[in-house]
DNA sequence: ATCTACACTTTGATATATCAAAGTCAAGGT
DNA sequence: ACCTTGACTTTGATATATCAAAGTGTAGAT
């Protein structure tokens, strides 16, 4: 089998990468999202060059091979599974679970991954919202937009927050923004770069629009169904 | 952290040593369970010693310290809570699970162990009836006489199994011969090396002298309780 | 056209964990 | 006393994954 290592380069340049996965991701960006120096990721990149995972051009950056892709969402499965799983079966709450299943996403087994996937009756989103690629390698690629996008006197619910940072997660959690939960743009102030949210079964509250960014959103009205790509 | 590699080590010392722990364990011995060659094993033995984790005597064998054993039975610990959640919450057999369990014992972190313990309501033995130490550190050591030294004509029921063998324990399933299951030794021929035993709830069956050995009993004639179902 | 800055690659080193094979010790048999 | 044997240790090598620092390539600034 392939090493943690492994797994995890291929995990984060998928989630670098863009969404048709043509375009290069650069050196530094994998470097960085891995946790690696550059130097590092130079010489991992080479070694799953030569396996075939990914092509490499040097000095120009890195790009999954199917076969680097169709691992890489298997990662993603497992991750986002178990962190399903801790939040909904052992009642974590979800600010913990995201350093809880990179540990775990590397040594959990097929068997044991397919079971809790039963168990949680084949869930299609993490409790942060990501979509669970199928165990096919498929995955919904459904764009949305972020609530930073939004005006003032807007109805939305959440979607998704890309943000894993638990004291943020945790505020949203306190606030009533969590996905799945409706919210009000009460007023945006652009020279403050702040928006103020009143989310439907909480209190008032102001974030800056750095933050309004990691938090993806649907209008309220809207009830369109999600469709899937390989 | 330790590595994997250092809590493997310590958790097979812990596993191999006498009762009292007093005795040494000769390297060859430890080598074996942990599955390295003997060069292997004195480097790490040595490293261990360093860190105050076994007391070494080149060309005699090694002994935990206290520090050593306080660790092997954080991750026997592990191990065998996350047997039992794998059995018992996720379904899987009880043939299987010591294979998993030996990759997650490594990974799973204490706020997650607890759950799982919590969730299990706080279980005293695995499904094979291997005594789960607790988070402070104590081991049930009750000492249970083998199958292999009753005679015929006792009842006796099964405490446990001292076979991780998948094939083997499967056979014990099929026959009705778990842990908490009664079962009357019906015969033994000395000869032969075989004893025939007629489970509880199943049909009569005849196994040899030394798999018998690795089945623990108590005497039945008692009416304690076993807490144990399924 | 050249320079400069930054991104990237290369190089040399470290840490961990392992094995194969050579060397060594010690206990028991002769 | 000596040899043999088997268990153990040592040595030299490999694989993986990493970093720091030196070297290099390239694209935009002057």
């Amino acid at each position: 089998m392939h090493s943690t290592a492994v797994e995890n380069y291929l995990k984060h340049l998928f989630l670098e990468q863009n969404d048709d996965g043509e375009e290069l991701v650069a050196m530094g960006r994998l470097a960085s999202a891995v946790g690696v120096t550059p130097g590092t990721a130079t010489t991992m990149v080479k070694t799953l060059a030569e396996s075939g995972l990914l092509d490499y051009e040097p000095r120009g950056g890195v790009r999954l091979t199917p076969a680097g892709r169709k691992l890489a969402l298997h990662v993603v499965r497992r991750h986002r599974i178990i962190e399903t799983f801790l939040v909904k079966v052992l009642g974590l709450d979800w600010s913990e679970v995201h350093d809880e299943a990179e540990d775990l996403e590397h040594v959990i087994s097929d068997r044991v991954l397919e079971k809790i996937d039963q168990i949680l009756n084949h869930p299609e989103r993490d409790p942060h919202g990501d979509p669970i690629p199928t165990a096919r390698g498929t995955i919904d690629t459904a764009e949305h937009e972020s609530l930073a996008t939004y005006d003032a006197g807007t109805d939305v619910s959440v979607v998704r927050v890309l943000d894993q940072d638990p004291e943020f997660l945790q505020f949203l959690a306190r606030h009533r923004l969590r996905p799945g939960q409706r919210v009000a743009i009460q007023g945006r102030d652009e020279v403050a770069e702040a928006m103020t949210l009143r989310p439907e079964s909480g209190n008032p509250v102001t974030i800056g629009i750095g933050k309004a960014a990691k938090i993806l959103v649907r209008a309220a009205t809207d009830a369109a169904p999600e469709r899937r790509e390989s």
